[in-house]
DNA sequence: CAGTATCCTATCGGATACTG
DNA sequence: CAGTATCCGATAGGATACTG
């Protein structure tokens, strides 16, 4: 197997990390990780977050089937299956930014 | 402890979302993986990469401690122990991405 | 409450050409 | 080989105001 490289230029696994790439994607990811949410209640949970970057984000996320809206005609936003698989991974590397954080050199 | 929670808009751990960011700062990590490479090198295992953006990369993942010099006065990048560290997640990552990159829809 | 619409700035990122 | 310097377009992201 092995099919894909994220190393190769051409390669599918580049359009997942375009996906997370920008850092609200993994802030709203994380968000929705205790269960579905409404609009309001996830602009709270994700500090900081704008409407404007929500509203974006969230369009992504449910572009690429990352997440669904559980009663289409707008209600609260939740993971999907493959959203749900995602969250393993990227839990792993906010753990690790929460862990070393203070490791970190200033730029 | 739980000092710090990437949910919160001051979190510290922010900024280590924010400095991979940006397509290529995973990319360059993960071919730096397998050992230390010279510039010419690297850009020729992350498949696509300008110079540009591998020169402006590195200086990030230099200035942050996650890569460094052995040899400063010019020679191979390699990871820091730090930035070995955090490989772990972000292999965990890209082997999602690799693994699940079909499954996700067109935007 | 759940967005949409503007506006504006900074950064991302590609292309290309140049330097030691 | 290992960068640096420009120029350019596209996107990220914040602030603010408006709509149903």
């Amino acid at each position: 197997m092995t099919e894909y490289d994220v190393l190769l230029a051409d390669c599918p696994a580049r359009t997942t990390l375009e996906l997370i790439s920008g850092s609200w994607m993994i802030v709203v990811l994380v968000g929705l990780a205790h269960g579905p949410q409404r609009y309001s209640d996830l602009q709270r949970r994700a500090g900081g977050i704008t409407k404007k970057m929500l509203t974006q984000t969230l369009a992504k996320a449910v572009g690429s089937g990352l997440v669904v809206r559980p009663d289409r005609r707008g209600g609260a936003y939740a993971l999907s299956a493959l959203g749900d698989s995602l969250l393993v991974p990227l839990t792993a590397l906010t753990t690790w930014a929460e862990t070393h954080a203070d490791e970190l050199a200033e730029l």
